[in-house]
DNA sequence: CCGAAAACTTGACACAGATCAAAGCAGGCT
DNA sequence: AGCCTGCTTTGATCTGTGTCAAGTTTTCGG
């Protein structure tokens, strides 16, 4: 593990708030990996050893069932994943493969588990991101059964603007496939409400994003702060995407 | 509150670790209270002021967007609900409605987070029953991402048979209606796939399920670990409905 | 025990979304 | 650069699921 990657690990929120020598005792033990992309990094089924934290890079978080499968999550750095599986010693739910080249810092769940007996601090940091988590995933089960395909894919596009802070035209942060196995429909079903939601406030031009109308995309897509966020919730690694970026 | 109430709930596992001194703290700020059938408890959006412990009688948690609604859970005696938003000190992601004539207990959110500070047995607790809840909304999650609606029900109906003991004739412990929308369709949906499924080696007689051949119904079902349990997890409140009973 | 209300079932139909197939298109690799 | 793989789009078609409407059964309160 490189010495700068301390900090920015220590200022997660898991972390941030833990005593320096349990910090330290908790990161001896862990080390640094460097995987290359579309690379498996967790079968589901598999017991939980570590907690991962995504450095650099980027992964895909996905459930299998027979030959379907379907993307849950993408984490980007710097955050953790897995956390309850570690947590309950239990099998992993979901499998996790990277999207791209990808520094992950493992640390062994049962120091894990073992440490936040030791550090109330820790505890209490663990507390809230597992609540967050659940929250997050019970946010996207509301969106995939109370709304449509077309109402998910708009209130995506509305969300995406406001996480890049308000912003008419950003660039999608994931693939198209990705997405649409997120939102929970196929690839083709998405190109096409892409397509027909041009009549209705916003563009598309490739990975492009434009929004023409943003009442009128709003109308449609209904956003509910308890579906939608703004979740103080989600900023750990819940069931989220990756945010679009101002200006790109 | 009786009594005769402090011993079922200090027998959870979320306060079973906790020490006594702790634990009467808990229950001296709380309160016991009844309600009638079909009442709103909870409205979803509402600030988190109490985690709610049922004691006897049912509970429907349901989230609704806009003219919509569904089932999410449905909590059985003796176990919580809305720990997470109580934790996160947040609005409720969703509503929840007395099923019957319900008696719940009512812990103060405030005392619960001061207490997991103080008590690290029960910081351990509040962990792993978060950790459970978490996984338990992923399995369904999962379930509603990567099955169609006859392949969730075949599942459903095989489950519960595996819950009350491996029986092959079991009464559904809730109302189809609500069965339907927990599983994410329409009740005139699930009606018909229950008939489709008397091919399939299941006999439906109104609520009365009788299994005459368990393999093909599973092959059907191809039910799995990580999506259908048995899960250790989610015997505290995630998003299950209540377990069919041996001999009901 | 009866009557009203609610739950459930059934049929006809419409539509959303999946699937299959094939044609562009783009990005990464040699 | 140029090829090749894999993503994306588009079209045609089919299936699953929702909707509407009417009937039946069950439940529950008076």
């Amino acid at each position: 593990m490189r010495p700068e990657d301390l900090p920015e690990i220590r200022h997660l929120s898991l972390f941030r708030d833990m005593s320096q020598v349990n910090f330290n005792a908790l990161m001896d033990s862990s080390y640094a990996q460097i995987f290359p992309p579309s690379l498996d990094l967790i079968r589901q089924g598999d017991l939980a050893d570590f907690l991962h934290i995504v450095l650099d890079g980027s992964v895909e978080l996905y459930a299998s069932w027979g030959e379907r499968e379907c993307t849950m999550a993408v984490v980007e750095p710097v955050s953790t994943f897995i956390l309850a599986a570690c947590i309950r010693d239990a099998p992993y739910l979901m499998s996790a493969r990277t999207l791209e080249r990808t520094r992950i810092i493992l640390v062994p769940s049962s120091d894990l588990r073992a440490m936040f007996r030791r550090d109330t601090e820790f505890a209490v940091a663990v507390i809230n991101e597992l609540a967050a988590c659940y929250r997050s995933v019970v946010r996207s089960a509301k969106a995939l059964k109370l709304r449509n395909s077309r109402e998910r894919v708009a209130a995506y596009l509305l969300r995406q603007s406001l996480l890049a802070g308000g912003v008419l035209s950003y660039r999608l942060p994931v693939e198209k496939r990705l997405l649409a196995s997120y939102l929970g429909m196929t690839p083709e079903n998405l190109s096409r409400t892409l397509r027909a939601l041009e009549a209705e406030g916003v563009k598309i031009d490739g990975a492009r994003v434009i929004i023409t109308d943003r009442d009128r995309l709003s109308d449609l897509a209904r956003p509910d702060l308890l579906i939608d966020g703004p979740d103080l919730d989600a900023l750990g690694a819940g069931a989220s995407l990756p945010h679009a970026r101002r200006g790109a």
